[in-house]
DNA sequence: ATCGATGTTCGACGAATATCGATGAAAGGG
DNA sequence: CCCTTTCATCGATATTCGTCGAACATCGAT
């Protein structure tokens, strides 16, 4: 099995970091494609950037906690670190229901 | 009465932007004084930076949507702008709830 | 072993940002 | 008027960030 990326703790990010994280319109679309608690191949991702801006963009989201990445032969699923809900609560709920309501 | 700075109408002010904005230190300590729902002198912010970054932080929160300015004489007042929970639903209650945790 | 597909990392670039100190502007008090 | 206070703005600098294309790594299949 392919070696997976590391997920950090949780508890050690500062919350500025998840809004910094989530301010960005590129991340906040990748962020609305995985809200439906589902996992997500990458070409889930249609987003108007290249696709090392795409890597970039996901590595930022992955670092603050937020989402989840599992390697499987050569293709990349990511969904919603669920753990994150409770350790930031309210915030993440908020942002998701910003963005499945629009 | 002194000129007063204005604020943006909340309806042009995008999600991330607003996200944007809260991510960062600083003015994440700016928006937990004024957390409290009242309105707080200049001289309340008591941060580590110099007086001209705190104008300048205190512009970026205002320019968001998020805060309200009052020039009144030679000082500055500053709030949170209610309104704002209204166009960005959970999510700033959710910061506030997570900032007054702490 | 080679190839093709899929992602990540690297190196570079310009734009935006955080910071400071100095300067400036507006109000109030002598 | 002049001086002080308070804050905003300006100019400069250093850092971070978003982006791209090229190079690289890994896996599965041939």
């Amino acid at each position: 099995m392919p070696r997976q990326p590391d997920h950090p703790d949780l508890g050690a990010i500062p919350l500025a970091r998840v809004l910094s994280a989530l301010g960005d319109p590129v991340r906040l679309r990748i962020v609305a494609v995985v809200a439906d608690r589902k996992e997500h191949p990458r070409e889930d991702f249609e987003v108007e950037v290249g696709s090392s801006t795409l890597s970039h963009h996901m590595k930022t989201l992955r670092e603050a906690g937020l989402t989840r990445h599992r390697l499987e032969g050569t293709r990349c699923f990511v969904s919603l670190r669920e753990e994150a809900f409770q350790y930031f609560p309210h915030v993440l709920e908020g942002v998701l229901r910003t963005l499945t309501a629009e």
